[in-house]
Order: structure tokens, then sequence, then C-alpha cells
DNA sequence: ATCTGTCCCGCAACCGATTGCGGAACGACC
DNA sequence: GGTCGTTCCGCAATCGGTTGCGGGACAGAT
């Protein structure tokens, strides 16, 4: 069903429906009913590719992430979904699949799509934003999120992930712990080091020893297999971990649950995570939230309101603040000197 | 950069870029070194928008789900990327947020997208398929997957609901369990119904006494908050426990462990699963394995396959088939008569 | 009867990519 | 030099929707 085909219907031009369709004031009344009513009736839609083609724009906003995950993602898409509804844009997602090559490819397709505006969460693999660079040609609009990569180009949203962590350590440390493993990503990434700066900082404030051995940093989850459980059995002054993601939470609740350890008895735990995998564990894990709809929220009013002024500068760099979510798994030391 | 201004840069017409770029015969092999270079140069790639309005089809495959959770949806949408990505389709995906409404809406924009195909879950409020219909009209391919709705229209791949919950209840009573609760989700979906029944027939055949006190259905995991503890708390007899999904899996485990109880010592449990949460916790949990990615899969397989035959009728209902993967947390019972 | 103004509506061009058809350019051959 | 074949490429139409411009119809005024 096409204008053409609503047109002949009601022996009509194809303009008149369409001006009808659009509330054009030339058209009466009376025919703005009759053509609405027809197009309602054979569910008539404008194309969205020949809207495109004579208006020039898509309306159109791409979201690139890395992978959908349990953790985290899930949240972000609602986050911007909700913020993208009250705008007349939709959202396409893509996911590089923790690829550079693939995140190339998707930009690719941004051109290709002719999208107004790109969210891009990088992947492992990308160290730099050099492909991005076509799309600054092309006049589209970008914002880094979460995993975001230094630059003077493109704003970003991302967390406070110094202070989250360095939030998480402090509340082990006033809670009377010393002894602190670390768990870590891949320490290549900005957003590992941030939270490995943030463990130090907290430990240096309080004039504890940074003891290397204390932080561990993996690059997959499934590598804490090997590692996490010999230290937890060998390393008795330990009496808290924390850990950077939910993933590596995750992984390392099974462990300690595995080792016969109990939470907080044995070992208290604290974690940087989105709010959801916390409150799934017994007990209930205390964790700095950083909340990925907050993130898309945010990253997705930065955007929008950078399509609605062209021209105004926007380079700003913009950190989620987190919140420390007190449960149940962390425990209050007698401090022994 | 169209093949307009690509066309202009080399002194060519845009009739022979356009043939350049797809290997026209027609054109000498040195044009379409020049052409294919200076587009990779500009980084030209062809408007979608415009292909789709010459070509009239878009390349487009939709995907409809009710939310994209930390369950199931990953893997879903990890399958049917994975059989997209060989095919020369692109895959949307849009979220109903479980209204019926909004469904609606989403299919109108399928519509408006000239989608080729379009795979759908139902949202919760979804009781027939007469908001369909616009697709079938406008020839488009459309199958169901999940959260299918019984009709003679549209083709489905589901899992197995009633074999997959038969399989796990049949593994509890061949441990010695007969005092069995069964938690499910809204009685009003098919997907709960299904389950219900292959419990019941797991029941029956053993000859066991179905109570209607071992049935828990709720509509909502959070539901489980009041009505759980006091059940595990009071009925003494239970020995297991099957939940019929991954929300209500973590909600009931999480239950157990406040109450203090221990898995499997106390109570058994076993859960109708996509197998990333059961290893998660501790102990592991024994469940159905219930691929979302594999029906994500078989979903695009059959679409694809659609697509490629027109006129070839298709109304098959898929089973995915579900498998046991015995891990920690059902206990063998001495059998006492 | 002619003119002016108002209200509706249609004609036709345009957007980018594709493709049938036709034609220019060149070499080979009689 | 004319004819034919071959190789390579351009013209122009097309897809669906939008919009500037212009024109028909009709009422009221002169």
């Amino acid at each position: 069903m096409t204008i053409k085909d609503l047109a002949q219907l009601l022996s009509l031009s194809t303009s008149t429906v369409s001006r009808a369709l659009s509330d054009h004031p030339d058209i009466s009344d009376a025919t703005k009913k009759r053509v609405k009513d027809a197009a309602e009736e054979f569910n008539y839609t404008t194309n969205i590719h020949a809207r495109f083609f004579r208006n020039q724009h898509s309306g159109l906003i791409a979201l690139i992430v890395p992978e959908i995950n349990m953790f985290f993602t899930p949240n972000l898409i609602r986050g911007i979904n909700k913020t993208i509804a009250s705008s007349k844009y939709s959202l396409i997602i893509f996911q590089s699949n923790d690829s550079y090559k693939k995140e190339k490819e998707i930009i690719k397709q941004c051109l290709r799509w002719a999208v107004a505006g790109v969210m891009i969460s990088v992947s492992k693999e990308t160290y730099n934003l050099d492909h991005l660079s076509p799309l600054a040609r092309a006049d589209i609009k970008c914002v880094l999120l979460d995993k975001a990569i230094e630059n003077d180009q493109f704003p970003s949203v991302t967390i406070d992930s110094e202070e989250a962590s360095y939030q998480a350590i402090s509340t082990l440390i006033q809670n009377g712990h010393r002894h602190i493993l670390g768990i870590f990503g891949n320490p290549n990434f900005s957003i590992s080091q941030e939270r490995i700066s943030g463990y130090e900082k907290a430990m240096r404030e309080h004039q504890l020893p940074l003891l290397r051995e204390n932080i561990i940093s993996v690059d997959k989850s499934v590598d804490l297999d090997f590692i996490l459980p010999p230290i937890l059995n060998h390393n008795k002054k330990l009496t808290a971990l924390f850990a950077m993601s939910d993933e590596l939470l995750a992984k390392s609740i099974y462990h300690i649950d595995t080792l016969g350890l109990s939470i907080p008895q044995d070992i208290s735990v604290i974690a940087i995570s989105d709010g959801v995998y916390p409150y799934l564990t017994h007990p209930q894990i205390t964790h700095v939230k950083d909340s990925g709809s907050k993130m898309g929220r945010n990253a997705c009013k930065i955007l929008l309101s950078a399509l609605a002024n062209p021209r105004k500068k926007w380079d700003s760099k913009l950190l989620v603040s987190t919140k420390l979510v007190a449960l149940e798994s962390v425990r209050e030391l007698l401090i022994i000197d």
C-alpha cells in the first residue's frame, strides 16, 4: 500500500493525500478526514526509506555495544529507550562482539543507514578512535559511553570509575579491613586502570601497604577458576574481596562458596555492580551502584541536544556518579593493633 | 558522499560507477579498480534507503521481544545474529516492554521499515495474533518464537515445554523425591500451562499424588517474596523444588539460602534454564537446558528459508529439544516406603 | 459580464541508486 | 573507405513521498 494506491482509491492526487496526512492548511477538513480514515482502514503508513529519501534525514540513532550480555547492557538499553521514546528518533542496536574489525564495519553500516547520531561503547580490542573519523566527516554526532577512550573530539559518558572503586575500598577499610583482594579486568583498558587507581588511592590515604599480590587482573572471568582458589586457600590474611564488575563478582562468589567460606563471616565482599545480581545472592552483596540506565539516559540526552543544536560545541566529559548500596556482605572487623 | 559526488570526482557517469561497484561485465577492469579505490578512499558506501527505494526490498529482518533482560534474551540475540550474519539480511530489534499496545505499534513500524520478515516473541498481554494480520497482508513472513500462541497461520519455534518440565520432574522422582514444589509463571500463558502439564504428567506416571498446594503460580518473580518463605518453613515434607525459569530459580535460591536451608542437603533444586545462571551459584544447579541461541538459530533459519522460497507452504511447529544438565543440586534420597 | 479573492487541489521536480537500451569509439577486414 | 563486431560507457526512467508553484472553481463585488 503506497500513497499512490491510496490516492487512486480516493480519486485524489498523491500530493493531496500527502498534505492531508500531514495536516497541511490547504486541505479541507472533510478531505483530511476522508484520507485519514482510509489510511487507517487500509493500514497505510509512510515508507520510512522513501521519507528519508525525500527529507534527507533518517531519524535514526545507532547504539553500538560490545555484546548484549546478562549484566549491564539490558539496563543501558532500557535507559536509552526511555529517553529516545520521547523524541522523534528511533534506535537501532549493533553488536561488535568485542571485535575491532566488526566495529569498523558497523561504523560503515551507520553511514549507509544515514544515522543522525551514534552512541558507542567500544570493544575490548579498540585502543584508539581513528575508525570513528568517517562519522565526524559525515557530520554524524557521536557519544562514547561506558567503555570510553580518552580523546578531545567526542563527548563521553562514563561512570566515575576511580571514585566508585575508591568508595568501595574505603567502605571496607572503614569497617576495619586492611588486607583486601582486588579483582580487576584487563589492565589495558582505561576502565580497569581507573578502578585499580581508585583501589590504590583508598589504600594510600589510609596508610595501608599496597601489595602487588593483592591485585588480580584477568582478561576473562573464567581465568579466575585457576587463579582465585589457591589465593583464597593460602592467603589467610585476606578479610575482604573487591570485584570491579558483575561478571567478576559472580565468579568470585562461586569460588568462595565452593571453598566452603562464608560471606561475610570468613570474607567480606564488595563490588561495583549495576544492581541486579547483588540482590540475587545470599547474602545480598554490598555494592557501589553503577547505573547502566542512568548512563544510557545521559548519553542519549547529550546526543539529542547535540542533534537539536548542531552548531554548539560539545566536548563534555560526563562522569555519572555512583552510590554505595549497603547490603549484607561486609562485616565490621574489630581493629586489633 | 553520494554516487553522484563519486562520479563527478572521477569524471564518470553515475551508472558507470554503480556498475563498476557491482562488478558488471560491461566495465573494464581498469575502471573498476579506479572506482573501487576512490570509493574506499572517500569511504563511500551505498545508501541503504536509496537502495531499498530502487530495489523494493530492504534486506531487513525484525526481532520483537518483550524485553531485553539478563536471562535468555542475550542468548537468543546471539543465536539470531550468528545465523543472520551469513545472509544478506540485517537485523533490527524492537522491544515491546510486554505491552500489547506497543507491540501493535511495532508491527506498524515494521511495515514502515518494509522489513522482509519478522520474528516475534509475544508480550505477556498478547492473547491472540490479530495484530499480526497487517504483516500477512503485506506478505511479510513472520515466525513466532519462545512465547508463542497457538494458531494455524504462522510457524513457531518453541521449546518443548511440557517435555522439558517432564524431564526435570522425572529426574527428581528417579532420585527418590515425591514431594516436589513446582514454581511457575502466570498460568494464563501457554508456556506456563505446558510446563505445569509436564509436571503433572511426570507425577501421574509415577503414581504420585497431585497436590494443589505444591503448584505455585506467580505473575512476577518478586511475588515469591511473600509466598515462598512460609511454604518452605512449614511444609516439611518437601524435598525438592522445581523452577520453570531463571528468574524464578534465582528468587527461589535466594529464599532457600536466606532461610538457612542448604542445597541439596535440605532441599534439592532443579530448573528449566538457558544455562548461564546455574553455573554461577554454589552448588551449581541441575537444570534442563533450554537453549535461547538454538531457538534463535532455528527461528532465523526457518525465516530465511521462507524468504528464499516464498511460495512454499510453511506452517511448521518446531519444538526445540532440551537436554538435562546434571550438576550438583539434586540429592538422591533413600526411598523409604 | 467581468474582476478579485479565497479555498482546494494537481502538476512536476526532486532525492540516490540501478539498469535496459542505445550509442560512441576503435580495430579488423574486405 | 565502408562495414561489422566488440568493448566500454552514458542517457533516462524508475521507485514513494514531499512541496513550490500555479491553476481551476466558485462566491461576492462592481
